[in-house]
DNA sequence: AATAATTTTTAGACAAGTCTAAAAAATGAT
DNA sequence: ATCATTTTTTAGACTTGTCTAAAAATTATT
């Protein structure tokens, strides 16, 4: 169908578009996959042959309605794949990007059908990031980062901005898990650190942690 | 590591070498690989310099000791996910060659060991083949085709030798198993067609199937 | 508005992997 | 043992995806 080149970068414009937005920056795109403008532009005029985006020179990149589609699906495999090493592989949730990576490249519309079934149909990744269905659609909750609640608002730990390894970790260490209830107890101006209740303790998180965390208040 | 066309030479070079035998022919691989002789030729050089066989020029081709282990590894992932998918995801045997052949290039052992102990560490994939250890050994079982089988000789059908879907589906509609006993009843001379027993009923099955089913007498 | 800085594109090169066509070596037949 | 056939290798070309360096377009600055 795509070549691996193609649904990477596919995948980064999808990831780059926040909403239907203007076009996407040939440098950003670059960026993302730490790759060079000149390929970026290579790589878009052959997207673009393929229908998968728009493009008009200098001006960015889009994706068409099918083209994001392709993208959606892409991220609905890594997205289900990553479920799959965490549940049945007893992967760490900050192990499995890179594995992911690789797998979301397999073909087979079974395969990813009946993974889905296996896992009995999750709606989230282990980061809490949603798992678009096979239209594409994709369930936002509705979620802010911690460092935009208010003192005395409680919530549930539903996802990370950040998804490296380091950062997970750290939330492990903390003992800070998806799921779990967490209240600000106390915003300090100084350094916008908040200190924060969960597993009955209150603990002190820095503004970096408050950035890097989505909470849903009821 | 290596790239997917040297996985897929050293994996073809692999399951052409009979036994600890002469060189593997370049036309032979290149039939294997549905490609040119002339492009065996040159990725030939590469696995050469990459010491994964040994090669002189117009005398074919043998792993080393370095090369039979990456093969047998590939060799070893595939099967595992053949195992995987009739097992955990509901495909039939004549479904899974070519998911797997894709899935087999997925780089991580950790992924591969936690799937092994997922699947209860089947020493054999749905097609009666051997998996091979992480060591790259592997558990051959004594085993003889249907056709060379005495009558009167009883035995338990452990593998096929041809894996195409058109005939895992003609043993799926005569309800042949693997695991199921097997009597031979009479031997035809003229066509080499046998009769044999099987789910307490006799059936007559051609010298074709006679020569791709394996049978394992006690 | 003209110039400076930045971004994007083009042009040309390279590596991997493949192909065709031709040359070289090995094998088989008389 | 020579000639014909087959197999294998070489030579050169093509595709995909990448890069560097330079040119062109856009954006920012004064």
């Amino acid at each position: 169908m795509f070549s691996q080149s193609e649904e990477n970068y596919i995948k980064a414009i999808y990831h780059l578009e926040v909403s239907p937005n203007k076009g996407i920056s040939t440098n950003a795109i670059a960026e993302k996959l730490e790759t060079k403008a000149s390929s970026v532009t290579d790589m878009i005029k052959k997207l673009s042959d393929k229908e998968l985006v728009a493009y008009k020179k200098y001006q960015g990149v889009k994706l068409t309605f099918h083209g994001r589609k392709v993208a959606a699906n892409i991220v609905r495999k890594h997205r289900l794949w990553e479920v799959f090493l965490v549940e049945k592989l007893n992967f760490s949730w900050d192990e499995v990007h890179d594995v992911a990576e690789q797998l979301e490249h397999i073909q087979s519309p079974k395969l990813i059908n009946q993974l889905d079934a296996l896992l009995g149909f999750p709606t989230h990744d282990p980061h809490g990031d949603p798992i678009p269905d096979k239209d594409g659609n994709l369930n936002m909750i509705d979620k802010k980062l911690l460092s935009t609640l208010e003192i005395n608002e409680i919530g549930l730990c539903v996802g990370v901005e950040d998804s490296s390894s380091e950062f997970l970790q750290y939330l492990d260490k903390k003992n800070i898990e998806l799921g779990k209830t967490i209240k600000v107890i106390e915003k300090e101006e100084f350094d916008n650190s908040v200190i924060i209740e969960i597993n009955q303790k209150r603990i002190s998180v820095s503004n970096k942690i408050a950035n890097n965390l989505y909470i849903k208040t009821s």
